[in-house]
RNA sequence: GUGGAUGUAGCGUAGUUGGUUAACGCGCCAGUUUGUGGCACUGGAGACCGUGGGUUCGAGUCCCAUCCUCCACCCCA
């Protein structure tokens, strides 16, 4: 039998209106916001993910979906929405619009990783990008969206991280002080600490091995090395979110796994289940980085799936079958789905398609969670009437046998009920 | 990539120290009921016991390998 790839699932009828909801959901308040959609490539040049995630990332080190495609392109599936993004902002000229720019996207994603609870290879995300200005404004605006969002989807068990790791030239500095903090006892780090020491030291602070922990105590803080402009930005930020009544914590620890990111950076963490389900930052280089004009930018993205699993159950809405049409006998099969026809325009109907038995319809029915039915044999026909009937209550109305006589008697006697 | 647990009809399970046609519940289909569903009763379909190899007269049961699922680590959303 054949199975599906490892880290993958089906999204069954019976789960769908969950998706559904957190994606309308989320559309929503994204409009409301002023973001559009945006649509971008499912595979990109391997290029992109290399320069825009970063190379010494473990998401383009270890996890990439990479091939060669017929023409010997190497080519990646997404791992991440912000790279292409950026992309396409470029390569449409989009600067030249007014800015900021401001989307959003509803798209899987794909990272070669182990599975486990809450963590797919192929996986969707809900992110927003807001590219094309530097003020603190577009950061507030952005955390607040995404704290939006999950207040919105009932998700409350939740709390916000915030940091900043500043720009380049503070970056800079505080990478000196901590090169010569970890330097001194670089031989006793693990193996990959080493190999971060050169190109990415911060990332060494996220280690989870107990001796580098340990060695790690006492390390300078990036926020002790923000220079004035980061630091003003931070401060603002951090105002704003009080100002709207935004709760936050700041945590110095978040270093985020994506080279990509300058200033504010943040995490939406389940308490529940202990991991993060909604995270972004500010990256105010990476439009250059990948060729573009000098354009700041911020963004988030969420775990739909991480999402929908702290959604409240009873929030998500169900969309019963309005209408069963059962046909006595064969030969009323076809007029029955006339009739049918001329209902679906205002009505979810269905119909014997499956050879049943008169009975076996109304069995069928009922278990399909048919919230009315119409029996339709010799006798409807031929006086051009019919009973309507509710399942649930088992009460009957009478109606003429056309569409519009159907649903008048639905509105007038069933009103309260329906 | 590392470590641990698991795998028997669609789902949840039973299967005794290896021994005929692998059992049960739910679900599914049909009948009891050629003008009305839910309840009940009766019947039926559906499993090469994850896959491949080995031991044996004989394997769902034992051995090896492999895959999947779940959990933890790493990392991330």
């Amino acid at each position: 039998m054949i199975q599906k790839p490892k880290g993958t699932k089906d999204v069954l009828p019976d789960e769908i209106d969950l998706w559904n909801y957190t994606e309308a959901r989320a559309c929503d308040i994204f409009e409301n916001y002023g973001f559009k959609e945006i649509r971008i490539p499912t595979f990109e040049y391997t290029e992109l993910f290399e320069r825009g995630v970063g190379d010494t990332t473990d998401v383009v080190q270890k996890e990439m979906y990479t091939f060669d495609d017929k023409g010997g392109r190497s080519i990646t599936l997404r791992p991440e929405g912000t790279a292409g993004i950026v992309r396409s902002f470029i390569e449409n000229g989009i600067s030249s619009k007014p800015l900021p720019f401001k989307v959003y996207y509803a798209m899987p994603m794909f990272r070669y990783e182990n599975v486990q609870k809450g963590r797919y290879r192929e996986f969707n995300q809900i992110g927003a990008e807001i590219i094309g200005t530097a003020s603190y404004l577009a950061d507030v605006e952005l955390i607040s969206l995404a704290d939006k969002l999950l207040k919105k989807l009932n998700i409350n068990d939740i709390y916000l991280s915030l940091n900043s790791i500043g720009c380049p030239e503070c970056r800079a500095k505080y990478q000196k002080a901590l090169k010569e903090f970890i330097g001194k006892n670089i031989n006793k780090y693990c193996d990959t600490c080493k190999s971060r020491f050169e190109k990415n030291p911060m990332r060494i602070l996220d280690c989870k091995e107990k001796k580098c922990k340990e060695l790690n105590q006492g390390a300078p803080v990036i926020l002790d090395y923000l220079c004035d402009e980061c630091k003003e930005h931070f401060e603002n930020v951090k105002k704003g979110l009080d100002y709207l009544g935004i709760s936050y914590a700041v945590d110095s620890s978040i270093v985020r796994g994506l080279d990509y990111y300058t200033k504010t950076v943040f995490e939406f963490i389940s308490k529940t289940d202990g991991y993060t389900v909604l995270a972004g930052g500010r990256y105010d280089g990476l439009v250059k980085e990948l060729d573009g004009p000098d354009t700041p930018a911020v963004g988030f993205a969420a775990g739909e799936e991480r999402l929908n699993s702290l959604i409240p159950k009873e929030d998500i809405p169900s969309f019963p079958l309005d209408m069963y049409l059962v046909s006595m006998d064969e030969k009323f099969d076809i007029e029955t789905m006339k009739l049918a026809n001329d209902l679906r325009e205002y009505l979810a109907v269905q119909t014997n398609i499956s050879s049943r038995s008169f009975n076996a319809q109304m069995k069928y029915a009922n278990k399909i969670n048919a919230e009315f039915t119409i029996v339709i044999g010799e006798d409807e026909i031929k006086n051009k009437k019919c009973k309507i009937k509710q399942m649930e209550t088992g009460k009957e109305e009478l109606s003429k046998l056309d569409s519009e006589s159907i649903l008048n008697v639905i509105f007038e006697k069933f009103d309260d009920e329906f």
